[in-house]
RNA sequence: CGGGGUGUGGCGCAGCCUGGUAGCGCGUCUGGUUUGGGACCAGGAUGUCGGAGGUUCGAAUCCUCUCACCCCGACCA
C-alpha cells in the first residue's frame, strides 16, 4: 500500500474527548473516529488491525474444532422473555420496536439465540459435543461509555457456545476454550493473566477472566506471590487473620471527634493506625436495617456482601434511614448499643479485633477501646465481606497477595443447563432419555483487544504494534522519492519484492519532508521501518530499524529482502 | 442516576468577567524556495460562536430552557 493512495488521517494533537493513552493514539494514528458516545467508526488502518486480531482468533478457534456461525444482531423479545433476561438485563439492553410494534433488542450477547438453534437442531448425543462461535457486533447501553473502544456501547465480540452431553464433557470443552484463549492472547503478544472470576449476570458455575495487565485497567486482580493463584478482587477470598482475637486491654471510652466523619480522619486525629478503626456501612434489605463492619483500611465488597445469608438484595441506606435506626448522623455510626433489630455483620478481620475504634452513634464522637462480648454482643454473623488488599495471605495458603490492574479482554463461563433448561433444549442420550445439554460460553472483546494492546505497547512517539496485529509489517520511507530516480527505483523495487514474498509494506511516497514521514510512521507503530536514501544507496546500503530499537542499522540493499524476510518472520 | 466541566473553521485553543458584530497555532489550498526528524516565504479558503427563546439599539459575551460531549462518583458513613 502506498500512503499517497491510502487514508491515514494522523493528528498532531489528540482531540479533547480522549483521556486514556490508547484512546488518544487510536485517534491520532487515524485508526478510529467517534460518531457518538461509545460509538466508533473504524478507518482503513484500524480495520486492518481489527481483521488481524480476528484472524488469529479464527485460526485458533477453528483449530480447536469450533464452528463459525453468524447470528442476527436484532433479536425478538420473546426469546429473552423465556429466560427472564428481558427484565434482568435492564437498561443495559438497547430495545426497539418494529413497524408492528413488536419488541426487539439489539443483542448484548447471544445465549438465547444459540440455545434456540440448539433446541431445534440438536436431537442426539451423537451430535455432541459441538461448539459454535461468531465474531459479531454487540450493543450494550453502558452506564458510562469511556476510553474510546475500550468501553464502547457498540463493539465487536467473538462469542462461542459449547454444548456437551454431560458435566465431564463441559469440563473438557471449558478447558479446551481456556487453552485456546491462552494461545490466542499469547500469539497476539499480550501480557495477560487468567484469573478466577465471579460469573455475574451471565450465570453459571466456573468462570475465568483473561486480563491484560495494564495500570490503566478498570479491573483489579489479586495474584499470589507464592503460587499461580489469581482472581478478580471481586472474588478473591480474604482469609480470617491467622492470629486469634487478643484479649481486651483497654476500657471503652467516648472520645470527641468533631468534624471527623471518615475513618482516615479519626485515625489521624487520635494518632492511631487506620487498621484500629472500624467503619460501619448501613444497608437496607427490604425494611431490615443492616450494619456491616469492615476495618478502616478495608473496603466493602458488594458481591461478597450479597452472599451473606438473608442480605441480598440490598441497597445502601439513605441518610434518613440511618438517622431513623441509629438516631445519629452518618459519619459517627457504629455497632455499639444498637437496637436488637439491627443485623450486625462483621468482616472476618473485624471479628478478630480488640480495643478498636468505631462511631459512637452520637454526632461528633467515636468510641475507643471497644471489644466484642464485653461492650457489645458478638456480631450476628462473621463473613468475608471485604476486598482483599496487597499483603493479604493467599487463599490457597501459599504466599501473599499482590494487586494489579487489568483490562478484561476475555471471559469463559461454564453455564451448565441454565439456558438449555429455561428454553427447553434437550437431546436424547444413549438410553433414549431426553437431557438438557451442558453449556459453556466464551467471549473475547475483539475491539477491546486492540485498545488493550496499545495500552500495553506504546511510547511517547506512538503505538508499538505486536507483530501479529500490526496493520503492515514494514514501513518503507524513501527520502527524496520524488527527486531521486535511484531512490524511487530502489524503493519501488523493494516494495514490490516484499509484497511478492508476502510481507505487508506501507510505502510512504508522499512529498513530505523526512521528519513528517518518520513521525507518522512511529505514530502508527509498524514493527519495522526501512529508510532508503540517495546517500545510502551510493554505498549500496539502506537502513532498518525495529520500532523498539534505539538506532537504525545499515543493511546491504542487495540482501534487504532476505534480511527483512528473516526479521519479520 | 448524582456531581463537576466543556461546546468558537478539520484539530488544539484565546476572546466571555467588563456586550459593539471573531482571533491565534496546527492543518488545508495556490505559487515559490526547501528536503535525514513534525521547514520557510507570499497569497487564499474555511465559522448558523452546539441549539431555541429572551434582555438590549446591538449578544460568542448577560438571562432562561435545551442538546451533545468529557471527567469524577455511584465502595458511603
Amino acid at each position: 500500500m502506498r500512503v499517497s493512495r491510502y487514508f491515514i488521517p494522523t493528528l498532531k494533537e489528540a482531540p479533547a474527548e480522549s483521556e486514556l493513552e490508547s484512546h488518544k493514539l487510536m485517534l491520532r494514528a487515524g485508526l478510529i473516529r467517534r460518531l457518538g458516545s461509545g460509538l466508533y467508526s473504524w478507518l482503513p488502518l484500524g480495520l486492518r488491525v481489527l481483521r488481524k486480531v480476528e484472524r488469529v482468533i479464527r485460526e485458533e478457534m477453528d483449530a480447536a474444532g469450533a464452528l463459525e456461525v453468524f447470528m442476527p444482531a436484532v433479536q425478538p423479545a420473546e426469546l429473552w422473555q423465556e429466560t427472564d433476561r428481558w427484565d434482568v438485563f435492564g437498561p443495559l439492553m438497547l430495545r426497539m420496536k418494529d413497524r408492528h410494534e413488536r419488541d426487539f433488542c439489539f443483542g448484548p450477547t447471544h445465549e438465547e439465540v444459540i440455545t434456540d438453534i440448539a433446541r431445534r437442531e440438536i436431537r442426539s448425543y451423537r451430535q455432541l459435543p459441538v461448539n459454535f462461535y461468531q465474531i459479531q457486533t454487540k450493543f450494550r447501553d453502558e452506564i458510562r461509555p469511556r476510553f474510546g473502544v475500550m468501553r464502547a456501547r457498540e463493539f465487536s465480540m467473538k462469542d462461542a457456545y459449547s454444548f456437551d452431553a454431560d458435566k465431564a464433557g463441559l469440563a473438557k470443552s471449558y478447558q479446551a476454550m481456556f487453552d485456546v484463549y491462552t494461545r490466542i492472547f499469547t500469539r497476539l503478544g499480550l501480557r495477560f493473566r487468567a484469573v478466577a472470576a465471579d460469573s455475574g449476570a451471565i450465570g453459571g458455575s466456573a468462570s475465568h477472566e483473561f486480563q491484560v495487565i495494564a495500570d490503566s485497567g478498570e479491573d483489579a486482580i489479586a495474584y499470589s506471590t507464592g503460587s499461580d493463584y489469581a482472581a478478580n478482587v471481586e472474588l478473591a477470598e480474604a482469609l480470617a487473620p491467622a492470629e486469634p482475637r487478643p484479649a481486651a486491654a483497654r476500657p471503652m471510652q467516648k472520645v470527641p471527634t468533631p468534624g471527623k466523619a471518615r475513618c482516615e480522619d479519626v485515625a489521624e486525629l487520635l494518632g492511631v493506625p487506620l487498621n484500629l478503626t472500624v467503619k460501619a456501612i448501613a444497608l437496607m434489605h427490604d425494611q431490615e436495617f443492616w450494619l456491616l463492619l469492615v476495618r478502616g483500611d478495608h473496603t466493602l465488597n458488594e458481591i461478597k456482601a450479597s452472599k451473606v445469608p438473608g442480605l441480598a438484595p440490598f441497597r445502601f441506606a439513605t441518610e434518613a434511614e440511618i438517622e431513623r435506626h441509629l438516631h445519629c448522623k452518618a459519619g459517627y455510626i457504629g455497632p455499639v448499643g444498637v437496637a436488637p433489630t439491627v443485623r450486625v455483620v462483621a468482616d472476618r478481620s473485624v471479628a478478630a479485633m480488640a480495643d478498636f475504634i468505631c462511631g459512637a452513634n452520637e454526632e461528633g464522637f467515636h468510641l475507643a477501646g471497644v471489644n466484642f462480648a464485653r461492650d457489645l454482643p458478638e456480631p450476628a454473623a462473621v463473613a468475608d465481606i471485604r476486598n482483599v488488599v496487597a499483603g493479604d495471605r493467599s487463599p490457597d495458603g501459599k504466599g501473599t497477595l499482590m494487586i494489579a490492574r487489568g483490562i478484561e479482554v476475555g471471559h469463559v463461563f461454564a453455564l451448565g443447563t441454565k439456558y438449555s433448561e429455561a428454553m427447553g433444549a434437550s437431546f436424547l442420550d444413549e438410553q433414549g432419555q431426553p437431557q438438557p445439554p451442558e453449556m459453556g460460553c466464551y467471549g473475547i472483546g475483539v475491539t477491546r483487544v486492540v485498545a488493550a494492546a496499545i495500552e500495553q505497547n506504546h511510547d511517547t512517539r506512538g503505538i508499538i504494534w505486536p507483530t501479529p496485529m500490526a496493520p503492515f509489517q514494514v514501513g518503507l520511507v524513501p527520502i527524496g522519492y520524488h527527486k531521486s530516480e535511484a531512490v524511487r527505483e530502489a524503493a519501488d523495487e523493494l516494495y514490490r519484492k516484499l509484497w511478492e514474498v508476502g510481507i505487508e509494506v506501507l510505502l510512504d511516497d508522499r512529498t513530505e519532508r523526512p521528519g513528517v514521514m518518520f513521525a507518522d510512521m512511529e505514530l502508527i507503530g509498524l514493527p519495522h521501518r526501512v529508510v532508503i536514501s540517495e546517500r545510502g544507496l551510493k554505498e549500496g546500503q539502506i537502513e532498518h530499524q525495529g520500532r523498539r530499537d534505539s538506532a537504525p542499522e545499515r543493511i546491504d540493499y542487495r540482501n534487504a529482502l532476505a534480511i527483512l524476510t528473516e526479521r519479520t518472520a
